[in-house]
DNA sequence: GTTGGAGCGCACGGTACCGTACAGAAACAA
DNA sequence: TTGTTTCTGTACGGTACCGTGCGCTCCAAC
């Protein structure tokens, strides 16, 4: 957040560039550190590092795609806004990705609203129509960019089985290593009412799973706090529905290979 | 099917063209019909009309993609094949999409399996290698298929919405909806085990909840049948799982206007 | 220290599902 | 006709949820 944005500005005011400019080795977003060097030169004069803090919302679901952010710590739950206003997650995203995949896939409006969870930290921001031109002059950027897409896509198909399928411990379990993958700490911010928006289920729901969780040993719970102790535990209770969508991303994006 | 393909080639071989060529008005698809003129030339050299046979394996989840359809009649079933051979709906796609979305992405693999479904029917079909140059050759084509990903993308978190938050009668309303939008008839050729896999649940479920359907008078089941007799009544139970998607997907593909 | 609110534990009856199973009815083949 | 398969109706007990509500505990504000 701020204290972390002016600390990075500091960093590279000796070297006589723009303090405020973004490099790309020192960029803590994935998909900025892994595009082509000359697809980051285009985005570069127009990305902003900006704080997110928990709790802001990112995106209103149908409106204008304005803004796009390349999250660097924290994560982003993608909700369905329905019209009584009940929100339910459709996925998740974090440093590994960016809020704004929409935009690659042609649309002008945001399918969903997002809001920032997790921990407070800091984005990589750039205005959508900056983005559109950058596409247009580097095809290979915007199929890197749409990958991503892609691989978001397979995780919200996950998502779906997993709540078709799977009971509310396992999903819960599931819910749990989407966190821990996208945050630097074993220990994750979160309450038990989130996590039962995330999924779809009574508050009361979320502690009762979280016990039988505590109760095999996989995880400590604290008051809003969470602590993994155990991954390989809760992996093997989400049977399938967590890792294919994981394996998927590390095989779109971790080449740079053009389709 | 077979003898659809011989009728149209019938017709046309009095122009003296190519009696397999296929003509932009008389695309029985919609993304076909609407796409620029010029992008249509690109791709009708390669495109040839196909039976489609209701249960015909379109794609296999995870092998490679080496042709894309764009479908005239009967509908196609994206499926979530689990390690254990267990297969979940994710979506539904007929006339007004394309099989093949996923490589507009930039994946070059089928994230699901496809399966023919509703009635037999004719697609019109091309290599992908064929799209993907066409595609070079026209960002604009690029990028109208896209937006159609982009509408399917919608139904898919719909879809998770509708499973979880309603009754299992709800959901075989919404899935009947999006039957009867893809087909001409009022009448669907469709089992009480085949929604029960589009919808997750038990044969005897889907059974239950199409009598509760039968008794406020929205549809009328026979053996293998089901008619749709009262729509609005069907609407009205999917609450705002249906229709968001659907403006959707006109919103994005009516107009030819790029972003 | 007191107060207030947020987060959590727990309990109640209710119900919408589940897995399983079996038999009748309709379509089809020989 | 007879058999065979497919589709449908119905039933059973079991359970994993639900909506609701209430009270405790921790923490922060004052």
């Amino acid at each position: 957040m701020s204290d972390q944005h002016i600390a990075v500005a500091a960093e590279h005011s000796f070297t006589g560039q723009d303090p405020h400019a973004v490099e790309q080795n020192d960029a803590g977003n994935w998909l900025i550190q892994r595009m082509h060097p000359a697809d980051f030169d285009l985005l570069r004069p127009h990305l902003r590092r900006v704080p997110v803090i928990s709790g802001d919302q990112l995106a209103e679901a149908g409106s204008a795609i304005e803004t796009v952010c390349f999250p660097e710590s924290g994560v982003a739950g993608f909700l369905d806004v329905l019209d009584d206003g009940r929100k339910i997650a459709v996925g998740l995203l974090g440093r590994e990705g960016f809020v704004g995949w929409p935009l690659l896939m042609g649309n002008d409006r945001w399918p969903h609203e997002v809001m920032a969870r997790g921990r407070d930290g800091t984005a990589l921001q750039i205005d959508a129509s900056r983005l559109k031109k950058a596409v247009a002059v580097s095809p290979g950027l915007g199929n890197f960019l749409v990958r991503y897409a892609s691989a978001f896509v397979t995780q919200m198909s996950r998502t779906l089985v997993s709540n078709l399928i799977h009971s509310i411990e396992r999903r819960t379990a599931r819910w749990l290593l989407l966190y821990h993958d996208r945050l630097d700490s074993d220990e994750l911010t979160i309450t038990h009412e989130e996590l039962s928006i995330m999924l779809g289920v009574r508050r009361a729901s979320v502690t009762e799973a979280l016990h039988q969780l505590e109760g095999n040993g996989s995880i400590r719970g604290h008051r809003g706090k969470l602590v993994i102790r155990d991954r390989a535990a809760l992996v093997a209770l989400t049977c399938e529905t967590y890792g294919q969508a994981e394996a998927e991303y590390l095989r779109l994006i971790e080449p740079s290979a053009a389709i």
